[in-house]
DNA sequence: CACACGTGGTC
DNA sequence: TGACCAAGTGT
């Protein structure tokens, strides 16, 4: 045996290893669900994906059975309004998803007859699917061959052929090498078969190598030191932010704006706010004259790259006009129903808790 | 390429 | 308890 074809050899049993393991221990995810015996609904595929990006599967699953029952198809989540998808997604994180998941949707029912491309090309031209998205639905759903790299997979691959090369730039790399391990056939088995055992096993700490099936293939293992794989640059500062959030009470009711639809937190509803953003404080000027009252507890909130310190201000509206700011009334007892993003629901939590309503 | 962009879980 | 991180994309 040639050592050109020792190598290929050796690549072909990774896949191996990783489909049987998959086979026997495959987690049992509500969009692995299969209707047929073939691959599982595109839609399916196509909204898991867009939910994963950068989040938990413990957090997407009750959002995922929310929107599959709610809009079972691509022609009935375009049909929808927006501020519907954009309440549903509040607590996910990440905004700008929810608004090209119906950009998307909407693309799909006008330009491709309501039906998801089967290619990777024509889904990288979609909005909010990426290299990496793309390359998931076409092998999972379409069974295409596409070479998978996410934050497992690079994890993954990297303790397999122990690159040192600090990421991105190590990035080239980890594609060519998960290209060379990714398999002709079942190709969509093999990406999930990667990202379990990225998940389960090769995990970031304290990885069980003494239960992997590549152990005897992971070079990293080898030279005894998986978990310095992959190599990252430090981590930025956050800085910390002040700002004020206002609680306009109407009876039962608090005064709901709506925020712009571009950047942070774009498109959810939400509380008036003195316009603290990521790289400033907020002004402390209230949107309107009133007799505001500051409540004694502040508010912490972590951003992904700032932090934010909250003063709450309340008043009372009684004027029989509507506050000089456009927004809505919402009754407070069913707030939860507003889809206000997390730091809003920490706030009027505590204003309702200060009995300020 | 570097940065903006959320949130909840983990140790 | 604070740092780190998760099935990344858009600009």
């Amino acid at each position: 045996m040639t050592v050109v074809q020792h190598s290929v050899q050796k690549t072909g049993d990774i896949a191996a290893l990783l489909l049987d393991r998959y086979d026997r221990h495959a987690r049992d995810l509500p969009w692995r669900k299969r209707p047929g015996h073939g691959a599982p609904d595109p839609y399916h595929v196509w909204l898991s994906e867009i939910m994963l990006q950068q989040t938990t599967v413990a957090a997407v699953i009750p959002y995922f059975h929310i929107f599959t029952q709610r809009w079972p198809d691509f022609t009935a989540l375009a049909a929808c309004d927006d501020a519907d998808v954009m309440a549903a997604w509040a607590g996910l994180g990440y905004y700008a998803r929810a608004r090209n998941l119906l950009r998307c949707a909407r693309a799909v029912v006008q330009d491709h007859g309501g039906m998801l491309p089967d290619q990777e090309k024509a889904l990288l031209s979609l909005p909010g699917i990426g290299p990496y998205t793309a390359a998931a639905i076409a092998a999972i759903a379409f069974d295409r061959r596409a070479v998978v790299v996410d934050a497992n997979i690079e994890r993954v691959a990297s303790r397999l052929f122990a690159i040192a090369t600090p990421l991105p730039r190590a990035k080239p790399d980890i594609y060519q090498r998960v290209d060379t391990i990714t398999p002709a056939q079942r190709p969509g088995d093999f990406a999930q078969a990667m990202m379990d055992l990225g998940a389960g096993i090769c995990s970031v700490k304290a990885p069980s190598c003494p239960i992997c099936p590549l152990q005897h293939h992971c070079m990293a293992w080898q030279a005894g030191n998986p978990e310095a794989y992959p190599v990252k640059p430090a981590k930025k500062a956050k800085p910390v932010r002040t700002g004020t959030i206002y609680w306009v009470r109407k009876g039962g009711r608090v005064w709901l704006v709506r925020r712009p639809d571009t950047g942070m937190l774009g498109a959810m509803r939400a509380l008036p706010d003195d316009g603290w953003n990521a790289r400033e404080n907020g002004h402390g000027l209230p949107p309107f004259d009133a007799s505001w009252t500051f409540l004694p507890k502040s508010v912490s909130h972590i951003f992904t790259h700032f932090a934010l310190e909250i003063t709450i201000a309340v008043t009372a509206w009684g004027e029989k006009a509507d506050p000089p700011l456009e927004g809505e009334w919402w009754d407070v007892n069913s707030l939860d129903k507003a889809g206000l993003p997390t730091l809003f629901s920490k706030a009027a939590k505590e204003a309702f808790a200060l009995g300020e309503t």
